[in-house]
DNA sequence: CATGAATGAGATTTCATTCAT
DNA sequence: GATGAATGAAATCTCATTCAT
């Protein structure tokens, strides 16, 4: 997902980033259907031919972008080690950490964010099988997730895969109103990943660790 | 919203039902861009030109049905009293009340509210600024109901746009994942109830109502 | 031609009266082709289905109209009795009452014929077989009457149908741009068709009589 | 209005000539809006979508062709020199060759003259407003040009822009009779254009020039 | 006579993709 | 690799006309 245009990369690679670079942008400002290849190749200066020596195609191109923005949602939220989460105050940084950092990548890539929210659900079957997929393992980490906190005796028993559901609504809804409609924006990151921990550990029974912190 | 083919409905109602339940069909199996208005009058059993006597076209139908939707969300989860909510237990009850009905109504509607979140921001700007501002006012709403809730003491302080944020998020991502991807389905309606109240009310410090309820 | 809704009419001619004149309002101000059954039927308060009790279509119903325009033109124009004219004096005499007569009866239909010079024969090739019929007709009329003003002196020798066409000619452009266009508005009709009838005379070797006039 | 296919034309302007052509064809033989895109490209032997390349859709095209002919037809009567205009003869003389000129060119352009005169004003307000205002610019070029003649005692006093209007309808039908429908053919073009001449400087005084020549 | 809902043929136009240069 | 002209499939929508009531 980087977008620097780093003078290592071959010609080629170059290019492919301009391209898929302007389809964010039309894209974004049009959206998918109205999103003409003729305006992409435009904005970057090439034939409307070249554009099929660097895509199969206009939805391969789009499918591209939204499998860029998964894996970077993915990696971000998916680099901590479990194991060394043994109290409620690592849990809390932990997540505090994780939740800057996306807020940090998401406004980085604010365009391809809203793309993504907005209508990468409509575009083709096979997309939506990716996306659907995606999810389903997000969700089965962030249930297992929960049900270590369980054992280790940092949350309490409940539907681990509904708080996980419910975790990812959270979070998303929070995004699309701070990242992409631009809402929220009084509130600090810090702030929101606060709220957002806390209801995510709402519940808990851990009385004593949460009056010490 | 409601589908029954009631014989006091007009002629001319009954159509204008019978095309929109054959979109529904259409748009969900197929997808907005993909459907065809001559799918959708085949499948009710009147020529191409009758469509248009109902509808202005295909896109207009389309925002018809959300706005449908969007309508019947609103107006299930709107109903309620604030005044009356005097104490956590009636509070629950109410949310529950609240959510078990909805749950009720998008089972019974399962196809458009799958067509609402895949694709509803996907077809027009236009349908995209009534979805827009239909979110505006239920966050406004579930602010304000959260600022009453604080004076009343039932939560605690806290930025209470970004708890209606949240909230709506866990809802909608239950519905999506209950109500369109059937997983969770071995979770009971009350259950999931009981976990987004449970989450949505944390960080409450009325321990003493808790403890009673 | 006669748009005069009097009582006398049945019931049937007067509906088929106002139709007529619907009709001709809508084409003039739209077009034939822009021109739809639904704004006639709608003008006069009918339902559309009404319209074909009353014409066979569009087409037929255009057609009636350029018919009973060029009914009017010709039987406004021919009424003079040859034979009576024996000299120049009285020849633009009669030529000048033809001529005001004309201005005035197309000015009292001035739709009618804006829409007759603007399409006529734009609409169906049945149409225009009926318009060129008519003016071949009165051409040849002309081209008689020119070669019996040669017999009797009033005018030059010279090529009679050529004559016929270029005086149609003259009369129609001077019609299109007074009554049509609302240009040469500062001409009287009196001085219009003195200039028509010097022109139309033009050529002619009886200086005497003209002399004298 | 050129029509010749010469090598010097690029690819691009001889398809579009062709193009043109193929819908002067269709256009004169079927009328405007009978006449369909498929006509037009299948004649030329291209795809559909080809013609889109060249025009904006099929009134634009027509639109082109009326704008064409408007100039050629302009652009051969407006290039006399009236400064040179100094007697009668010379008079005769100019107008004699711009009107065999313009029967040339007409009888070249046989088609789009006939489309002209049938069904210009039929197709669409925009182009009437350009007809609208090359007849103005002709009219009121004419009425000046008369007001020199008479100023040059070639003419007598009279209404100029009413003679330059009966001039221009004399013209007008000798074309759609000769160019269009095929009569006044036993006419050679010099005794049309020398009856057209005579009846335009009817009513002149100039009796001494018309005795000499 | 009157109604007006229903019909359905079919033309225009768009644009992703191809391929000869 | 690059070009961009050409392709052509296919879907929307219109509206004169019909006909059952």
């Amino acid at each position: 997902m980087s977008k620097e245009d780093s003078p290592r990369m071959s010609r080629r690679d170059r290019r492919h980033r301009a391209l898929k670079d302007a389809a964010i942008e039309i894209f974004f400002e049009h959206g998918y259907h109205a999103a003409k290849v003729s305006q992409i190749v435009k904005r970057v200066g090439v034939a409307q031919g070249t554009f099929y020596l660097y895509f199969e195609g206009k939805q391969q191109l789009f499918a591209e972008l939204i499998s860029d923005f998964l894996e970077l949602f993915v990696s971000t939220v998916a680099e901590w080690e479990p194991e060394e989460i043994d109290s409620r105050r690592v849990l809390r940084q932990e997540l505090t950490e994780v939740g800057l950092k996306l807020t940090e990548v998401l406004l980085d890539n604010k365009k391809v964010t809203a793309i993504f929210f907005r209508e990468s659900q409509a575009v083709a079957p096979e997309l939506n099988e990716l996306i659907r997929h995606t999810y389903e393992m997000l969700l089965a980490m962030l249930t297992d997730f929960n049900r270590i906190l369980y054992k280790r005796g940092l949350i309490a028993d409940m539907n681990f895969r509904l708080l996980a559901t419910m975790t990812v609504g959270m979070v998303e809804r929070v995004i699309v109103e701070r990242i992409v409609h631009d809402t929220l924006d009084e509130a600090e990151p810090q702030e929101i990943v606060d709220h957002l921990i806390m209801h995510y550990l709402a519940g808990t029974t851990d009385i004593v660790d949460e009056t010490l912190s």
